[in-house]
DNA sequence: CCTTTATATACGCCTAAGCAAATATATCTG
DNA sequence: CAGATATATTTGCTTAGGCGTATATAAAGG
C-alpha cells in the first residue's frame, strides 16, 4: 500500500516534499481545500501528472482527500508527529515568500473569480478557506 | 556535478534530508564537526556507504568538508536560503527528541573518549563543538 | 619508494519514482 | 441505460539513487 515508506517518519515526509510540483500544490492549499480541476488549470500541467501527485501526498499523509459529486478537493492534514508538523508549517511559510508561488496563488484567485467564465472550470466548486496550519514562523 | 539539482532550492533541501543514513549523519554533526571514521562507527555501517551519503550531502550544499591529514572532517553549513535554514534548524531539533538520535550521540560520546582504546579509532580526532546552528525552536 | 591508513569513487544491480499516453472509474444528466 | 465530466490508475519508458563490492586516491610513516 504504502510503496514509499521508507523508516523515519521524517524521512517520509521529506520525501514528498522533495518535488517541486508537490511544493507548488502544497503551497495552492495552505490555508484552504482546493479541487483538482483548479490544480490543473493552474499548474497548467497534465491531470493525470496532477492526481499522481496528489496521490503521492496523500499515500504520504501530507493531505487528505474528500469527495463532493464529481470533484475531488484536497486539503493539508497537519501532520501528528510535532516535529513534522513544524517543518511543514516552516516550509509552507517559505514558499509564501517564493514569487512562482505567489503568482500561482494569484492565479487561484483569478481562477476562482473567473471560474463562470473560464469553460474549463464552469461550475467547479471553489476553493474554501480552512483553519490554518500551524506555523511557528 | 551536480546530478540530485532539480528545481527548486528547496525541493533539493528537501531531497537531501530524505534519507535515514542522511538525517543520522546530520544529527551527529548537529553542533560540531566529526571526523568520517566516527559515522563509520557510530552507525556501523560500510565507509563507502558513509562516504556516499557525505558525498549527496555536499553536493546538496548542507555539509563542508575540511581535510586535516588523514582524516577528513564534517560540518553543518547554515544555508543562506533562510526558509531552508529554518527548516534545517526544525529539522535538527526534530532529531534530538528521536530516541535512536539520542543514542547515536550516546555513542558518539563514548567513542569519543574511548578512542585511545578502540583500535578502528585509535588517534583519531575528537568531534568539536562549533557555533550552534540557527535555531527558530 | 612502498605500505598502511583514511577516505572517495566506480561498477553493477535493483527499486522508486518521474513522465506521457492510454484507459479505467465514479458521478451526474438526460 | 447512455453519454459527458472529473478524477484516478495503468503501462511503458527513463533516470535518480539506494546498496555492496571492488578499486582509486591522498596522506603519513618507515
Amino acid at each position: 500500500m504504502d510503496s514509499l515508506c521508507k523508516d523515519s517518519d521524517l524521512a517520509l515526509l521529506f520525501a514528498a516534499l522533495a518535488d517541486r510540483t508537490r511544493l507548488r500544490l502544497l503551497n495552492l492549499m495552505d490555508g484552504r481545500e482546493v479541487c483538482v480541476c483548479y490544480f490543473v488549470e493552474i499548474l497548467g500541467q497534465s491531470q493525470p501528472k496532477i492526481s499522481r501527485h496528489l496521490a503521492y501526498l496523500r499515500r504520504a499523509g501530507v493531505v487528505t482527500a474528500r469527495r463532493e459529486g464529481k470533484w475531488m478537493h484536497y486539503k493539508i492534514v497537519v501532520p501528528s508527529h510535532p516535529g513534522a508538523a513544524r517543518i511543514l508549517g516552516e516550509t509552507l511559510a517559505a514558499l509564501r515568500l517564493e514569487k512562482g508561488m505567489q503568482a500561482d496563488l494569484a492565479r487561484l484567485g483569478r481562477a476562482c473569480c473567473a471560474s463562470q467564465k473560464l469553460s474549463s472550470l464552469e461550475g467547479a466548486p471553489r476553493p474554501a478557506p480552512i483553519e490554518t496550519i500551524a506555523c511557528s514562523a
